[in-house]
DNA sequence: CTGCCTAATATTGTATACAATTGAAATTCG
DNA sequence: CGAATTTCAATTGTATACAATATTAGGCAG
């Protein structure tokens, strides 16, 4: 017990339960479990050959970052964010990363620079690339700048936040995402790290509020669908 | 289900498990449980006539808002925050809580005005008053201010940042407190409200600003005595 | 008397068993 | 034939039992 203690986020709960919440995570996150999907105990269990005691403790995490659902008495389902939701998400996500922008750039060295510009050639590189698969590895990509950008700041706290906004931001791209979210999403992503690079922060800030605004923009929040009963119908 | 569903992050977890978070929050918040208290299942079991596993998912949830540690195999304690996390905590009001007010002063309205007095006066009032008790809850009721002011954006996940954020910073404060906090701290309270109705939002940010620098300065983070052993033995 | 090693105790980690609640199917009555 | 009610199956909520790990106490050698 000598170096590490220094991220109090990074609490281990249980180690069976912390790999299982990261799986899902994952799969939530890169869609490959729809929202609504329920999330059984005993099947969860099962598929990773523990008992229920651990899976509940994995999803009562997941809760807790909004990823998961959990109805008294019902059971855990992939959340599937309102469109009050959503915006609250984005709002957050305004609020915070122009402020979290001016304490990376505080902290910014020539391999958070390098780093940066890795992720963004993988982001292009997924951009080019075909398939379900490539697409999904792309949605996971490009919150892997925003995330990015919180480590630098060394902000364990604001990273935890920033974790949990991305990843239901994928959710609600998932939900309301019309068009593939690369094409501007990238661009804009270059263009941030451009002008912190120049060491222009302020710009940066604003193309980052822009880009939110952006991914926004792209959600097609219209949809009244979200009427909990027609969804337990169209999923049964 | 017709009105509910609006905050999600309301996840009900638990009925009894709920519960048992809520007062041992509420305890440490108050500081009547010391940072580093050893927080038994048995024993916390025992407490409210309920099993472990109950007691597992309350202590599991409470470590996830960052107010207990767990270690493997060891049990779960009233966090200790290190220096670093006490600067990470006030480096993230200072990002959030300007915004936040901003963001509050779209959502102003006179009931508002009024319910931000009338804690202030209740504030006033614990000021006055002597004793350890009236203590406690003074800082409870410093930080209702600034939640008060979060609740008014009508953002669900931005309460809950400021729930936690605002939960260790009276853990920080009861660790590495000086004097009292009061004095300075509800006076600053009242301006920031008087300029919020006045209008003159960014004169509150700016002492917002000012008194989340307050509250740190306060802080005598000096103290290496933050080592582990010294701390088991000390408690023991 | 001090330091180390071993054994016993206590506490957590996990699995299983039982109770309670929900959802649905089947049956009965209008 | 349709609607309401009752019963049954499945799933979650909680308690308990067992296994693994850590801490403490005791004994032994130096």
């Amino acid at each position: 017990m000598t170096t590490a203690n220094l991220a109090p986020a990074e609490n281990a709960i249980d180690t069976g339960a912390q790999h299982i919440r990261d799986v899902i995570r994952e799969a939530i996150v890169e869609r490959r479990l729809a929202p609504g999907t329920k999330l059984s105990e005993n099947d969860v269990g099962g598929l990773f050959n523990v008992s229920r005691t651990v899976v509940r403790a994995a999803l009562q995490a997941l809760s807790y970052e909004g990823l998961v659902t959990v109805e008294k008495n019902r059971g855990a389902f992939v959340a599937y964010p309102s469109v009050a939701e959503a915006q609250q998400i984005f709002a957050t996500r305004r609020l915070i990363e122009p402020g979290l922008l001016r304490e990376a750039a505080r902290h910014l060295e020539k391999r958070h620079i390098k780093e940066l510009r890795a992720l963004l050639a993988e982001e292009d590189r997924l951009t080019s690339e075909r398939g379900q698969s490539a697409r999904r590895a792309e949605i996971k990509a490009s919150g892997d700048v925003h995330l990015a950008l919180a480590a630098i700041t060394g902000n364990a706290i604001l990273q935890r936040f920033m974790d949990e906004l991305i990843a239901r931001s994928s959710l609600v791209i998932a939900l309301y995402g019309q068009s593939v979210v690369s094409s501007c999403g990238h661009a804009e992503h270059q263009q941030i790290i451009d002008a912190l690079e120049k060491g222009d922060v302020e710009a940066a800030c604003t193309l980052m509020l822009k880009h939110i605004d952006h991914i926004e923009a792209d959600l097609d929040l219209r949809t009244t669908k979200r009427d909990s009963n027609l969804k337990d119908a169209l999923l049964l």
